[in-house]
This record gives C-alpha cells, sequence and structure tokens, in this order.
DNA sequence: CTGAAAGCGCTTACAG
DNA sequence: CTGAAAGCGCTTACAG
C-alpha cells in the first residue's frame, strides 16, 4: 500500500499542490488562501491520514530536523541519561535524535560523522576522541552546527558544554583532607582526555595547597579496555601494600571495581578509610556504607547543549563558541 | 560550503551522471564500464571526498537505511544495553537507529511511529505498550517489517522476542522454597503488560505446584511512575508487618528500592531472608550480601531482534511472525 | 487568491 | 561500453 503524497490530496480538494503545501507548512494566510480552501484540505488531510514525505522536505530544504549525537557508548549510563535529556528537549522543538555510539574508536568516530553527514543532519553533538579535530573542522567550515560535551578538543573552535572536573576532583580531595585524611589516593584511567586530565590536576593542587606531598606511588592509572579483573588486580595491589586512608575513583567504573576489591579484602569504608567515586551511580547509595560521590549536573549539560544548538540553528551567521563549565556536586554520604 | 553532488563528480571526470552512480553502487561491472573509467571516477570521487547524499538516494529508492528503535526509556539500562547490542549489529549491515523514548505515553508512542513513518524508516523495533496496537496493524499492512520485544502485543500479529518471564519467575520461587521458604512475597508493577503478568503468574504457580496456598497480602502491586518514597514507604509496611521470609521483586528498580528499605528497618538479606531481583543491576554484585538475580539474555535478545529484522528486509515476501521465547538465567549469589 | 514549473540529488529503465 | 531523461515528493520564486 503506497502512502499518499502531496499530489494525492491536491487531487482529491481539486487544489494545485503549491496551496497544498503553503497549508501544510502554515503558510495559508501569509499567502492568502481562502479561508474555504484551507478548511477543505484540512479536512482532506485529516481524513486521509495524510504526512508529508519527511525525506523529500529534507531533499528540498536541506535540512532534515535530524540531530546527530555521537558518544562513546549509549550503554554507559552517563551516556543513556544524557541521551534521554537531550532527546527530551529536542523533540520538544520538533527535532529527533540519531545515535550512535563511537567505542572510543576514532575509525568508527569518522565513519559516524560521514555518515550523519551523508544524512543531512543539521547539527552534531559529540563526546570527542582525540583524533577527529580535522573532521570536526570540516563540519564547521561547512557550516553546521557542533557541540562537544563531555570532553573538549581544545584545537577546534567550536562550543563545548562540560562539568567542572577540576573544582569537582579538587573539593574531593580537599574534603578528605578536612577529616584528617594524609596518604590520599588517585585511580584513574591512562585515557589522555582533558576530562580525566582535569580530574588528576584538580587532585594534585589540592594536595599541594595544603601542604602534601604528592606522591607518584599513588596514583594508579588503569589502562583503558583491559579485563575487569586486571584492573581489580591492580587496585589490590596499591590498597594492600600502601599506606593509603583515602581514595578518589575518577570515573563511577573504577570504583565499582574498587569497592568489590575493598570487599575481597575486607577492608571497610568509613572513617578510617575515605572513598569517594567520580560519577554517581545507583550502586553508592545501596552500598554499606553508603559511598560519597561527584555528581555531574547532567540536567544542565543537556539544558544547555540544546540551547546553543537551537541558538545556532535559528541565527544564520555562525555564533561565537562558546564554552559552558559546569559545577559538579559532590555529594557526601554517611 | 556546499557539499559536492554526482553531477561535479561527473563533470570532473568527464562522464554521465549514470556512469558515476552505476560505480558507486557498485554496477560497473554488471553494466561493463570500462576499467579505465571506473579506475578514473573512483580516483576523483576518493580525492574530492565525495559522500553520496542519503536523503536523495532514499527518497528514490524509497528506504532509509534506517531502523526506527521505540522503547520505552532509553536511560534505563535495560534499554540502552539492548539498545547499544542493536546499534553494533545493525550497524555491520550498514543500518544506522534512530530512537525514541515512549515514556509509557500512548500518544507519544504512536506519535513516533508516525514520525517514523514520515521518515519512511525501513523497518521498526518496538518495545510496545497497550493501545497503539492498530498503529502497528497500520505499519504491518504498510508492509514493513516491525519487530516487537521485552513486551508482546497478543493482538498483533507480529514477530516478538523476549525473555521466557513466566519460568524465570518460576525458577526464583522454586529455588527460595528449595531453601525451605514459605512466606514468600512478591513486588511487582501494576502495568498491565504480559511481560508483568507473566512474572505473576510463574510466581503463582511455583507456589501453587509446591503445595503453598497463594496469599494476595504477599503481592504488593506498585503503582506505575509514582515517587520512589512512596514505593518505599508501600515496601516498608508489606515487610514489617508481614511474616515474610523472601521477596521476589520484578524489576530492578523496584529491588533497589527494597534493598533500601530493608537498610532501614535493619532486616539483613541471608539465610532467614532471601531476595531475588528480576532483572540483574550492578549494584546487586556490590551489595552486602551479594544479590541475587535474574538476568534477561541481552545479547540474545538483540541478535534475535536483528536477525529478524534483516531477514525481513531482504526477503520482499511477508514472512510469517515468529514468536521468540529466550530463556533468562537465574543467578545465585552467596 | 491560486497555479505551473523548476529543482533538491539521486537511481534506473531504456536506448543506442 | 555509455548517456539522456524521467521521476521520487516536496518547496518556493515567479507570474497572473
Amino acid at each position: 500500500m503506497k502512502s499518499l503524497s502531496i499530489k494525492d490530496i491536491a487531487v482529491k480538494a481539486n487544489v494545485s499542490i503549491t496551496t497544498v503545501s503553503f497549508i501544510i507548512n502554515g503558510k495559508a494566510k501569509e499567502k492568502s488562501i481562502s479561508d474555504a480552501v484551507i478548511e477543505k484540505v484540512e479536512k482532506i488531510i485529516e481524513e486521509s491520514g495524510y504526512k508529508p514525505n519527511q525525506i523529500a522536505r529534507s531533499l528540498r530544504t536541506g535540512n532534515s530536523n535530524i540531530i546527530g549525537l555521537i558518544i562513546e557508548d549509549i550503554s554507559n549510563s552517563f551516556f543513556s541519561r544524557i541521551a534521554r535529556l537531550i532527546e527530551d528537549k529536542a523533540y520538544k522543538k520538533g527535532y529527533k535524535i540519531i545515535y550512535s555510539s563511537t567505542e572510543n574508536s576514532i575509525d568508527k568516530a569518522k565513519e559516524l560523522i560521514n555518515m550523519f553527514k551523508s544524512r543531512k543532519v543539521d547539527a552534531y553533538i559529540i563526546s570527542p576522541i582525540k583524533g577527529i579535530e580535522e573532521d570536526i573542522q570540516m563540519l564547521l567550515d561547512d557550516g553546521n552546527p557542533v557541540i562537544l560535551f563531555d570532553r573538549n578538543l581544545p584545537a577546534v573552535n567550536t562550543s563545548y558544554v562540560g562539568a567542572d572536573h577540576f573544582n569537582a576532583s579538587y573539593q574531593s580531595i580537599q574534603s578528605f583532607i578536612d577529616q584528617g585524611k594524609k596518604n590520599i589516593a588517585l585511580v584513574t584511567t591512562d585515557i589522555n582526555v582533558e576530562q580525566v586530565i582535569d580530574r588528576y590536576n584538580g587532585y594534585k593542587k589540592a594536595l599541594e595547597d595544603n601542604g602534601i606531598r604528592y606522591d607518584d606511588n599513588l596514583v594508579l592509572k588503569i589502562h583503558f579496555n583491559q579485563e575487569e579483573g586486571e584492573t581489580m588486580a591492580q587496585i589490590k595491589e596499591l590498597l594492600q601494600h600502601k599506606h593509603i586512608d583515602a581514595v578518589l575513583f575518577a570515573t563511577n567504573y573504577l570504583a565499582i571495581s574498587g569497592l568489590k576489591v575493598l570487599k575481597q579484602i575486607n577492608k571497610a569504608v568509613g572513617a578510617d578509610f575515605g572513598v569517594i567515586a567520580y560519577d554517581d551511580h545507583e550502586a553508592f547509595e545501596l552500598h554499606t556504607p553508603r559511598i560519597s560521590a561527584i555528581q555531574q549536573p547532567l540536567e544542565e549539560i543537556a539544558e544547555t547543549i540544546i540551547k546553543l544548538i537551537l541558538s545556532q540553528l535559528s541565527t544564520k551567521s555562525k555564533l561565537p563558541a562558546e564554552e559552558v563549565i559546569i559545577p559538579s556536586r559532590l555529594v557526601l554520604r554517611d
């Protein structure tokens, strides 16, 4: 069963397709179509259940009302929650989201950008990785709105929205120090992205400002993408053999692995041993004792991304790149 | 900067767009284009970075290589994990995914179906809700492949992929009974979907088969969409005032709320009080003690969905609806 | 107040 | 071995 076209409606209503098009697009008044015709056409559209073919419309107008979302992995709760919020807000403005996960692969990220480009998405929301700077620059040169989030790419001059990782990390360490902790470890990843580096720098600076000597042995950089078993072994090594009284985990996955280790080696989290996780997770509220965490401002991040996208979409002229850093929230538990 | 069109390539190569099109679509041999021309054109495409406009291609061919995914909520880990697996598998076959969350609203679900329809998606993967049977039937009547998952809609004759909720529930209860439990509660939702009903029926049947009287007072149906505080209050009421020695939570969210309650009222999970959660969650492995759970076979579900979609997409004739029920796995912990 | 026609960028049946 | 032309379903500048 073929679906109806604008021509079918025009024939039924005994008017031209121009007239139908004007009515569909709310330009009837502007084009001074008579009320009688408007009514007749609308009635026919209503009854027939006609929906304009968006593909044809896109081809003609050059925009798709689709926003491309490129993230590391939709199954990661940070991204899926952001995706949900973005979807919601975009949806209200008539935009749909098409997403894809890069799995931290430069090749896949490049491929996705090309794919979205050939699909003529109206705007790009990207949680980028190093190595795709050129591709993003090309998008910008073509006049596409591109908003980076979560991770910034300093080499590219486009808008970025992210949490204040440096300060969140700094405050976490400060709170440990305020509790009298002295040997504070950091378990982080070896991914070379600003976001991770900021957390590291916040850790370092907080120690420094409090006159505590930075000790490289207390910083564990876990290799990205390795088996959880190995990660746990490395964390175990760190926690068993060093005199550590507090640890900041730079991602919630590392924190979860860390908590499993602590359970294995029977080391209790509490007054003697502090734990803070970067990025909250349902498991932390439920853990005994409850685990403190840094909450990224998801709602604000999503809100800001969409706001930036829409303002770029509605302006023809290119807007200056904006960098929006939103404070994270340290939630101390138990 | 306007992007290149097939015409630009044809001009540069000094051939017709027909020839370019044949080459792009791998029909060069079949159309017996000379090797010299193929090489020349491919070189120009390569150098110029030309990508065919998919919108134009879609308009012409009538298919978009996009699969529409309609789910309840992408931020729910069950769906985001399925989405990831589906994305992966579809991607390998050249399909992209466009998703949207229904939030359990019939109106939104209908709207999304229309939206996807006007976007000419090639196939639909839907975790449906009651009330959209007609809309799905229309999709089928129009010849679109539609696969339902997670929840079935008995009134619609289309393929369905889901876990075996009845047996999983039955086995959980059986395992409680094998441990000598007698007063087994069920905390479930009041959503009226097969999937939830199956879990309830599995619970009931297991009791019956073991000669334990079913007691309505031990079944708590939590109102969908209510505040967590209220949910916890209701669970607390159940657990405090009844002689219960085991409880099956029919969703992982309910289980998490339940575990929070148990913590509040200082009731330990263990030999005297059993807990099984439907749908595993990272928090359960980490909980003290670790919580047993039913794992849905996500990988198999995603695999089967894509397999069905692809076979429908590759056959012109309509395939008979298949109902694939995949066993869940009960993971007993501690 | 309304319509004929061009054109968005492709694919493909047809012709040579 | 290759190309001219129609057509997918729209929007819109132009004409009357």
